[in-house]
DNA sequence: GCAGGACCTTGACAGTGTCAAGCAAAAGCT
DNA sequence: AGCTTTTGCTTGACACTGTCAAGGTCCTGC
């Protein structure tokens, strides 16, 4: 049945190889695309091997889940650390990183966000997905009325703003006929949140 | 094969009935519940039935889209409607009618929105869609700097923000274990966003 | 009265997720 | 060493899915 080593335990190999199988299947076909037969045969497997790591394709679109939002927290900590050092540039580089995860992953960005049939209540999906948030909040922290506790009501904003923007595919390939032709850059948007806020 | 008939015509009775019956589906089993052949068997005919009727699976899905976003625009017209006559109340209600759409109909927002097999060229689909942004874009007007061209920059934040907030679920019941417990109320989030905003 | 089309059924096919049984090799124990 | 258990995977089957081809029935137009 399932695998219940200790946790510690080096991860089983074919168990990784089937979640990279698994994206990569994400990222060439889109969601219809991904297949727990598609995925073992492309990891070399029998069709039934994967429920031995997983839990059934649910099992698999988590455990994808999870590793996508380890890949989506590293885009977002180099687009921030590789911009101006304010607060605005950073913050504004955590998005811009957020977007371009978003468009470049449309898969991934699926499975971690709407797919209904990921378990979202996996261990180790929160831990990621809880990480990515911590993100986001430690780069509105500058801008909260106290630097010590954080503003929840703009983190959100910001946070459902940019997550509205990027689903919304205002920040993707010119969608043709769209009710907006030429939608305004997300960084304006931004801006215009935050420009009441003062710093210190 | 498919039903090409004119356009004005009145709709063929198992069409609607085939959609209602979709959307039942919808909404009782969610989107996994939702089947080609368990719509057909609700509707009281043979599996094949509905292909004579729309394009496949991704057909009926735009269907429902389609019917879908007309309920949504009903349900923000009336929310509106019943506000108090000033700007940023009809706006604050046209949002509140969004989420409580999104959280009472989650499958048809699922389709109307991210579900990939839904065909969004469709021309029914997207003048639907288009009507929902209009009802958007008009709660927005009376905040654009000119009361005759509409500030893109503002309608797209608040569409971004209130379609953000409601896909990541802040509006929903309460997510056991989320990084934020206690969310603010999307009031609160649009009340910041428009603080800058002078109406003329 | 009859050709033709609209509308639906039946039957089949490939593909899917999931389960049960089995099999080979490694691991653990006496 | 020899036996047993466990692990990791394969094979085969089942129900279910969307889709297609063929046929059948009834209504319409001529």
């Amino acid at each position: 049945m399932q695998r219940t080593k200790t946790p510690d335990a080096e991860p089983a190999p074919l168990r990784t190889a089937l979640i990279e199988a698994g994206m990569a299947l994400l990222q060439e076909g889109g969601m219809p695309a991904l297949t727990l037969r598609r995925a073992a045969a492309r990891a070399g497997v029998s069709h039934a091997a994967p429920a031995h790591h997983f839990n059934g394709l649910p099992g698999l679109l988590t455990a994808i889940a999870a590793q996508a939002f380890r890949l989506f927290c590293a885009a977002m900590d180099k687009a921030r650390d590789r911009a101006a050092d304010t607060p605005e540039a950073r913050l504004q580089a955590i998005c811009q990183g957020y977007l371009a995860f978003a468009t470049a992953h449309q898969g991934l960005f699926h499975v971690m966000f709407v797919s209904p049939e990921v378990i979202r209540s996996d261990p180790e999906l929160m831990e990621q997905a809880t990480r990515a948030y911590l993100i986001l909040r430690n780069g509105c922290l500058p801008f909260a009325q106290s630097h010590l506790k954080p503003d929840e009501t703009l983190e959100i904003a910001v946070w459902s703003m940019v997550h509205g923007f990027a689903v919304l595919g205002f920040h993707a390939p010119p969608h043709p006929q769209r009710p907006i032709a030429q939608p305004p850059d997300f960084a304006t948007l931004l801006s215009e949140l935050l420009a009441r806020r003062t710093i210190d």
